[in-house]
DNA sequence: GCGTGGAGCGCG
DNA sequence: AAAGCGCGCTCCACGC
């Protein structure tokens, strides 16, 4: 069953569709229901398991989930059409084409990424005060409609191109896949996503369990007692004090690089930045304070008692998530840098008493992703090992196992100079099929075509400054163009990893989520996913369903490979740490 | 005063 | 030891 839901200027409307996007015939007219009443109607028709189609998830999810309200599945229009319109396997439909020319202001089709409008505050209001849609071109009930019908028939039609076909996916070693197994391949990674959309507003509803107390104590072994705001904290002002005498420079702000730069070269310190790695060559006695400000300035800047202040309210940390946000499929997250946790504090991320986290993450994914897409046989021998690079590092870096991980990285990153690019050749001779893969998706970048994940979703077409650096006449600006268009391969050749990783990482999630929810209906206390980073899920659950969510998770990688390569040779290993702080998980 | 871009550093 | 991918956030510097 598949139900519409659209903004109205009495509240919302709801449709019934057939999968297709017609109005199912038994029940075509759609139906209007008050702002109060929605989330009461759309509890009682969630027991039939519709699919919700609509807008956006953030338009709807959110204050559905303040209203107590969760839903098993949902189609996104805005992420699926992105998906869709840039998709090599849909390029050549009429779908793809139209939103090739859509102008500027139709925003269904845009990326969900810097050229859409933010998404309204998901506050609980957002859901009751809908505007009518009249003031939301192209997001009427019928307009959504047409959409969902345009999206489905485009899926329907999915194949590889004529012009990919003729560039040579066969000389990569890609086997060709049916037209059959492309559209399963979208239609699962546009189920993926919709979940992941899901889960997201989930996820920021729940929160992860942080600790105030515990966070303030790390602030304060560091810092020192909370300042006055706007002041350095006691320990930062010692080391400017502590920097001033040590570079004779009385005045001198260490938060000003350029300050830092010349008070440096003042005192015969030559750096070309004042970048840590590069301070670190030095031996000059300022070099190690300057080192700790560094640290703990960032420390306090970036997750500090204002960062506490603004994001963590309750005892939980509540980040917005941007599915669709990266666009190799990975998600970005907007407020509070919550893919950017620092070590230093993990200790503030704590379970509730009477329960656990568990923290899993998916051991050296994107090398796994790499064998699987490219079907190096030898490699997958490797990658039994549950560690990957010990494997490698035996069968062709005379067990040194630093080499091998800094060589695989580097093909799969576009090294070319330093250590990672000299090992290139020798690890091109042991596995040329994976290192042919990256270099093959290196290829098609530099030369302007786009390249696709696993499940389909494409890379973007090439950069204003890469078609005008096409037109190079003079030598000077051939080497420029040849710059840009390495630059491009390098993206290419890391998209097709990274966004089959995210992938897997979304087929993972979204099984993951099935499962946990199966368990919640059998009545069982359950745990509640509460963060996900790339390749790592959080569950925060009592402590009598740990076994039961380790198996789950365990289960959902081994589900999330099958969907993506089937049954193939190769390991998707989780490990799996069950701690009460998260900074005891790795 | 305000927006933008670079530097630097956090995460994968 | 410090190159090669993807992000977000904060600060400073700069231009309007």
């Amino acid at each position: 069953m598949y139900l519409l839901l659209a903004a109205h200027a009495d509240g919302a409307a709801l449709q019934q569709l057939t999968a297709d996007g017609a109005p199912e015939p038994s029940n075509p007219d759609p139906r209007v229901v008050s702002a109060g009443d929605l989330a009461g109607v759309v509890r009682g028709l969630e027991a039939r398991h519709p699919r919700w189609i609509w807008h956006r998830t953030q338009d709807w999810y959110p204050a559905l989930l303040g209203a107590g309200v969760e839903l098993e599945r949902c189609y996104d229009l805005t992420l699926c059409g992105s998906i869709l319109a840039h998709s090599e396997f849909t390029a050549h439909t009429g779908y793809a084409q139209a939103a090739e020319k859509l102008t500027q202001d139709d925003e269904l089709h845009q990326p969900p990424r810097g050229l859409q409008p933010p998404a309204p505050p998901p506050e609980q209001g957002a859901l009751f005060d809908a505007p009518a849609p009249g003031q939301r071109p192209g997001q009427s009930l019928e307009a959504l409609r047409a959409e969902y019908a345009a999206q489905q028939a485009a899926l329907s039609q999915a194949a590889l191109s004529q012009a990919a076909l003729s560039q040579g996916a066969t000389d990569s070693g890609t086997a060709i896949i049916t037209d059959a197994g492309r559209r399963q391949r979208l239609q699962l990674l546009l189920a993926a996503e919709s979940a992941g959309a899901m889960i997201a507003a989930e996820m920021q509803h729940t929160g992860v369990p942080w600790r105030e107390e515990l966070h303030e104590q790390i602030l304060a072994d560091h810092l020192g007692p909370r300042p006055a705001p706007g002041q350095r904290p006691a320990r930062l002002e010692t080391l400017t004090a502590e920097l001033r005498l040590l570079l004779k420079s009385p005045a001198l702000n260490p938060d000003s690089p350029q300050e830092l730069m010349r008070a440096l070269h003042r005192n015969g310190i030559e750096v070309k930045s004042t970048r840590q790695w590069e301070l670190k060559e030095s031996s000059h006695p300022a070099i190690v304070p300057l080192l700790e400000y560094k640290k703990l300035a960032r420390l306090h800047a970036a997750n500090g008692w204002a960062w506490l202040d603004t994001w963590v309210k309750d005892g939980r940390f509540q980040p917005e998530y941007v599915v669709g946000g990266v666009v190799s499929g990975r998600w970005a997250s907007r407020g509070g840098g919550a893919l950017q946790i620092p070590r230093q504090i993990r200790g503030a991320v704590h379970a509730d008493p009477g329960h656990k986290l568990i923290v899993a993450d998916a051991s050296q994914l994107e090398p796994r992703v790499l064998v699987a897409l490219a079907q190096d046989a030898k490699m997958a021998e490797a990658a039994r090992d549950k560690d990957l690079y010990a494997g490698i590092a035996a069968q062709g870096f005379g067990g040194d196992r630093a080499k091998a991980k800094v060589a695989l990285l580097g093909a799969i990153y576009g090294a070319t100079t330093g250590e990672s690019g000299r090992l290139m050749p020798q690890l091109a001779r042991t596995y040329p099929r994976a290192v042919g893969f990256v270099e093959q998706a290196a290829r098609d970048g530099e030369a302007g075509r786009t390249v696709t994940s696993r499940l389909g979703r494409s890379s973007p077409p090439p950069s204003d400054r890469w078609l005008q650096s096409q037109h190079s006449t003079t030598a000077e600006e051939q080497r420029r163009a040849d710059s840009i268009a390495r630059s491009r391969g390098r993206f290419t050749r890391n998209f097709v990893v990274q966004g089959s990783a995210a992938d897997w990482a979304a087929c993972w999630l979204a099984e993951l989520r099935r499962r946990l929810r199966a368990m919640r209906s059998e009545g069982a206390a359950v745990g509640e996913l509460v963060f996900f980073l790339h390749d790592e899920v959080m569950v925060h659950c009592p402590d009598s369903a740990v076994a039961d969510c380790i198996k789950a998770i365990e289960d959902s990688a081994t589900a999330a490979k099958e969907l993506l390569f089937g049954r193939i040779p190769v390991e998707f290993p989780v490990s799996v740490a069950v701690v009460d702080s998260y900074d005891n998980a790795k």
